[in-house]
DNA sequence: GCCAACGTTGGC
DNA sequence: GCCAACGTTGGC
């Protein structure tokens, strides 16, 4: 799952209440769907940093709340507000994710780098997507690397 | 800041 | 339903 470190980094993720946040902005239908259709209690994630210096891999956390409406959807004037989500039947949703570890930093270019990783969802040509499923292979691969 | 690669929008 | 124009993402 892929942050902007200077909107909202693994550090705020640490600190926020609880160690919990709701993981907003999503408005992309395949991401959300990621969210919605493939992700129970308890899964873990990789909090990815992106559109930084040095992208990569930073931290782990967990899904501590099941995909609900996005509530920034609803506020008028606010960035992620989007006029034609219908209340009853809400466009955008999120999920809760609870901080677990920082992990040593693995690179966007290291990830490159590994044979084991070639085929990571984040790593196809044009992937824009800021939610992408990881394998177990993949994941434990990365796991006995950096956690 | 540039720009490739997408996804979305809206006129037709 | 097509597709051109536009907006966004995100590495570099």
């Amino acid at each position: 799952m892929k942050s902007e470190p200077t909107d909202f980094s693994i550090d705020d993720l640490e600190k926020a209440p609880k160690q919990t946040i709701d993981w907003y902005g999503i408005r992309n239908y395949q991401a959300r769907n990621f969210m919605r259709d493939d992700m129970s209690l308890g899964d873990l994630a990789f909090f990815y940093h992106s559109n930084c210096k040095t992208p990569g891999i930073v931290g782990i956390m967990t899904v501590s709340k099941l995909a609900y409406p996005d509530r920034l959807q609803f506020i008028k004037d606010h960035k992620y507000f989007d006029s034609k989500s219908p209340p009853d039947n809400p466009r955008w949703l999120n999920v809760d994710v609870k901080f677990v570890k920082k992990t040593k930093l693995l690179e966007l270019k290291d990830i490159r780098n590994y044979a084991e990783l070639k085929d990571m969802r984040i790593l196809q040509r044009g992937n824009r997507l800021s939610i992408t499923p990881v394998s177990p292979e993949e994941w434990h691969f990365i796991y006995s690397l950096i956690a």
